[in-house]
DNA sequence: TTGTAAGCGTTATCAG
DNA sequence: CTGATAACGCTTACAA
């Protein structure tokens, strides 16, 4: 591999007169700059990018500690992550972390090695150890945000949306409504049932706690979930699932109990994946601008890292209510009780 | 951010010994390692990683080139990726190409600018342009590979897959099988086609070209295909997918048809994704070892970066043909056209 | 407009 | 066992 200094020599030139005709190749005369070029051409030489990091004190990559990869939510995140980043002239190195605390924390290193300028996370958890903290934190915490991120944040109104949610079942007649719930420590699942108990509360529907199933985001827990409250005595006439691939999962539990969506049970998911609309029948769901949140963390993180102003440090991104055909009006059978 | 000589000034030795109390612990006194470490505590310091790929001229990055994160299948493969790098000391700059031929040119670059050490291309296409090639080639092609590929490969005999899964729907009593087939270019569409005409011929029967529906591996061109192929006067009995995602979007385009999978057609797919188990019925298809395409990508590259000999350059991993209920015998008005 | 030389943080070599 | 020093490739004062 050919370095600055072999170009030098085939040109005739000094290194620094190299570099300035790369770099800033107004202030060369154009002979020299058209001598560099077609020596850098002929030597096939390519700056070496390490050594320019190097000196330059730092890298334009950005580390994102993903939970889960294969999840098809974080996907859409990371393509608009990667959009932005490109656009800025930043790499993104995408660091898969299963949500584990060790491995977060390990990535976070790769700033405090300056391997990467800044790190954007996709999890309520804080991944640098008080002990090696970089001052400024160069971080954005979207999708699942800390309740008072030390960093700037871009999340959805969850507990909103689980509300409008809520209430649109509420709207067609539904009484006993069950939850699918994500992940106990989770903000995300904390604000959705708070969003859920407060379009109750609004309606002077009862809370019943026996309503609540647990989950985490996976269709399988979405099957158990369904197939424990289908054996109910009275079993719920709707279910709102934390998560799509919660809601495909309970879809099937619900179908092998032997019941119809939506005349039977109505069924509602979160996330507005791709396969969504491909359920039989298609998913009620909330739609979230997944890209949205990536360029969004993308720009708000360089702003830190660039030391520019940011407008707003929280920002809320908007959620859209999609009523699809998974949810409709409570059959006869399955109204309020009859007297007697 | 303070630097080794920050630690050397703190330790009272030299930058020379402070790297080798941290490198090689066992050179040093086990005094001095020992005011070593407590300088490095207190001051904080983190080895500038950036200063160590500069002057080691290696990075232990990998670069992956992936069509599309987003997909779930290469999901998986990323997740073996990720892991067996991790294993092996080794980064990983994940970068989404949408197949674009600049934009992996671009991303090859970044070993040519040494910030990488090689490349792991999920696509079957060379990305160094003829005229800068490192020499030897520090890439290794896997899941979609190149016909007479430049590197070592990783594939499936997605040939022989597609014959089997053929076979399958003949043994039915499948006469009239269709196919949808994904991207034209693609030598995993050419690969898979050729099985089932394999199949075809092996079972005696006529191959039709107007059974062939093109589609592009999403769910959409899947429903579109499946449309089409249902207007025909002589519906086909059977429709073999070439991706499970087609499969999810012919399944849609079945029903709405107001036909039943698998009592009025059959149908299969391709690659066992997650979802393709919680399909209404789920879908027949073929599993690959995703996350070990992954894992082998990785083990060959970094054996071609650090020289060491390859067993076998090129690999065919296992597939298994995995039947669940969307395909079923032909029904008593699907056979044969009766005579007369 | 161009050249010289320092310096970024680390490690390897060589000398002590 | 430890220290001094050169070198990795590049950019940028500063000098010419």
């Amino acid at each position: 591999m050919s370095s600055i200094r072999e170009v030098a020599r085939l040109a005739g030139v000094s290194v620094a007169t190299v570099s300035r005709a790369l770099k800033q190749p107004d202030v060369v005369s154009p002979e020299t700059r058209q001598r560099v070029l077609t020596a850098v051409e002929t030597a096939g030489y390519h700056p070496n990018l390490t050594a320019v990091q190097f000196r330059a004190q730092r890298t334009r990559n950005l580390v994102v500690l993903v939970p889960k990869i294969a999840n098809t939510f974080y996907a859409r995140v990371i393509t608009g992550i990667q959009q932005a980043a490109q656009r800025a002239g930043y790499g993104v190195l995408l660091c898969n972390t299963q949500g584990d605390d060790q491995v977060e924390a390990g990535y976070a290193g790769l700033v405090n090695s300056r391997q990467a300028d800044g790190v954007i996370q996709l999890r309520a958890h804080d991944p640098f150890p008080a002990s090696n903290r970089p001052q400024p934190l160069p971080m954005v915490n979207a999708c699942e945000v800390l309740d008072a991120p030390p960093c700037p944040s871009i999340q959805l109104d969850n507990r909103a949306a689980a509300r409008d949610m809520t209430e649109h079942l509420i709207g067609l007649g539904h009484r006993r409504i069950a939850m699918i719930k994500g992940p106990r420590r989770s903000p995300l699942t904390r604000d959705r049932a708070a969003g859920y108990r407060d379009a109750l509360a609004h309606a002077g529907l009862a809370y019943d706690a026996t309503l609540l199933q647990p989950g985490d985001f996976t269709p399988q827990s979405g099957y158990a979930g369904a197939r424990a409250l289908l054996e109910r005595s009275e079993r719920p006439t709707a279910i709102f699932c934390e998560s799509d691939e919660m809601a495909i999962g309970a879809l099937q539990g619900i179908k092998q109990a032997g019941l119809r969506v939506p005349d039977d049970i109505s069924l509602a998911g979160f996330d507005d994946i791709e396969f969504a609309r491909y359920c039989d029948p298609p998913l009620t769901t909330i739609s979230q601008p997944a890209e949205d949140f990536g360029e969004a963390a993308v720009d708000m993180l360089i702003a830190v890292l660039e030391q520019q102003p940011l407008d707003v440090a929280h920002r809320i991104l908007p959620y859209r209510l999609l009523i699809r055909d998974s949810t409709a009006g409570v059959g006869p059978n399955d109204g309020p009780t009859p007297a007697g």
